[in-house]
DNA sequence: GCGACAG
DNA sequence: ATCTTGTCGC
């Protein structure tokens, strides 16, 4: 019954929330990347890791926490179910990084707030989001994907990349091109691998 | 019941 | 996301 209303309310936030959102460079020079990620074991519960790389990628630090996530998966509003966990092990973290990758895309959204950019203003750095294919609403364009008309993500090496805060979309996919050794940025990767590592050790 | 989905 | 091996292709 309430759970309609819940939608309404998430989907009213994000559009509210999403003019917060810059689609601009407030830093010219990146050093130290992190990339931030989340496993799941059971009943909504999880593991979410974080990990920074400078730049030669090399791992400067990793943490990672046990989180509960809130709502159930729902194609839009990922940032309901995510954020804070990431938001949370993030905060944990020692050293200073640059900008923040995330799973999940940023303005590439029907209402132009996805993941990225939700962990992104709440957080007020620099976000990149990344994912493994276009969200359902997106329309292609060879190598661009537009939302609503407008061009807000672009695949790069079969990754498609978005602005998730304080970032353009060029120095997006500068920075992702930039980390990519494998098909996902390392620090993406990193966080990953630790996070479902993390998530498989508690299952026991 | 089946397929589809940003994860 | 997660359950899961080998296999085809570069």
């Amino acid at each position: 019954m309430y759970w309609n209303r819940i939608i309404d309310t998430m989907a009213r936030l994000q559009c509210e929330w999403s003019k917060k959102v810059i689609k601009e460079d407030v830093i010219s020079h990146f050093k130290n990347i992190c990339g931030a990620d989340v496993s799941f074991t059971v009943n909504n519960k999880g593991i979410a890791a974080a990990v920074i790389m400078g730049s030669k990628l090399e791992v400067l630090e990793k943490k990672y926490k046990k989180v509960e996530l809130p709502i159930p998966y729902l194609s839009g509003f990922l940032g309901f179910r995510e954020a804070d966990a990431i938001l949370d092990v993030v905060k944990e973290l020692e050293h200073p990084f640059d900008v923040l990758m995330v799973n999940g895309n940023g303005t590439l959204h029907p209402r132009g707030f996805g993941l990225a950019s939700h962990v992104g203003v709440l957080l007020g750095k620099p976000t990149i989001g990344i994912t493994k294919k276009p969200i359902k609403e997106a329309e292609r364009d060879n190598s661009l994907l537009k939302i609503n008309g407008r061009v807000e993500g672009k695949i790069v090496n079969g990754m498609v990349v978005s602005v998730g805060h304080k970032i353009s979309l060029k120095t997006a996919v500068k920075v992702v091109k930039n980390t990519s050794i494998y098909k996902m940025p390392e620090p993406l990767r990193q966080a990953h691998i630790f996070c479902t590592e993390k998530a498989k050790e508690e299952l026991k």
